[in-house]
DNA sequence: GCATAATTGTTCCACTTGGGACGATATATG
DNA sequence: CATATATCGTCCCAAGTGGAACAATTATGC
């Protein structure tokens, strides 16, 4: 039977292949399950994930933060606006700009789906060990420090 | 200014989003172009990708080999007959399925692809030499050889 | 052998996505 | 100070996506 891994020995760009092989298997089995758990869109999540670690952000912001258009937060923002997860107050210092911020529930609900990202890295990457595991961040780390231009990353 | 690679030291799933970091910054701008110039979407060039790799292929093993849906890669196999990069024989030995197999002008548009896509690769990695390269390859290699069940890489 | 189930490829349709344009506001320029 | 330019958030719309149902064909079970 034919299996999508056949590919990785034969494909022209193998590194990027595998690279992308294992982020699938981090990535799109646990938005499945969060997206039908928890009724959360990957916008949604990364708006979220924003307001997770920044107190306060315009969406302009989370849109260059995250690399998705600006109408793809504006839609997440009314969403997560209306189901109580994040807080907008209007920016004093420019009419043009909403200052949002997480609440209670949001950053709750953010926790839970980093958990369930987490747990699945650590079952994809089982099969490395504590140095090998250091030694592939560290090896990223350089690819990533070593870009002139940064794009965003897709998750 | 903030910057989409700020997030890689606060994320909850470090190594993933590295990893998906870099996966981008190869595949993203790469596609852009390529949708830009030659007027190839994703679910086609996967189309010609599995068919380079495979002499003959049924539309169901290039959805099972890319991990698209059947009525995505329906869709690009119509695309690509009209313009002549593909090959559709019945298979006589069962009506329901058909042979497809790639032509030369297919072929060639591939290999134009796959060579994009190969040099953003190594403009990607240049910060590794050699040794971490391999390195790099051998981890993931790895943890891809250790995953239970595989689903697909998103390339 | 015949009814039932499974498979292939296609079509339909609801949904998501992102580019472009827009009004409102802020900044730069002359 | 006035006008032009830039930015923010939003809305509209064309394009793409994948789930579900479907007809045709093949495999399976009794």
């Amino acid at each position: 039977m034919l299996n999508p891994s056949d590919f990785l020995e034969k494909v022209e760009f193998r590194d990027a292949a595998l690279m992308s092989f294992v982020v699938s298997a981090v990535i799109v089995p646990t938005y499945d399950a969060v997206k039908r758990d928890l009724g959360i869109t990957r916008s949604e999540y990364l708006l979220l994930m924003c307001l997770s670690h920044y107190p306060v952000l315009t969406a302009q912001d989370v849109s260059r933060l995250s690399g998705r258009p600006r109408n793809s937060i504006s839609r997440a923002v009314h969403r997560m606006l209306a189901v109580g997860h994040l807080a907008r107050d209007p920016d004093p210092t420019d009419a043009r700009q909403a200052r949002l911020s997480i609440t209670d529930t949001g950053r709750a609900l953010h926790q839970e789906i980093a958990e369930r990202l987490r747990l699945q890295q650590e079952a994809v990457l089982s099969p490395l060990n504590a140095k090998e595991r250091a030694t592939l961040v560290t090896l990223l780390s350089k690819v990533v420090g070593g870009q002139p231009s940064v794009g965003a990353a897709e998750l």
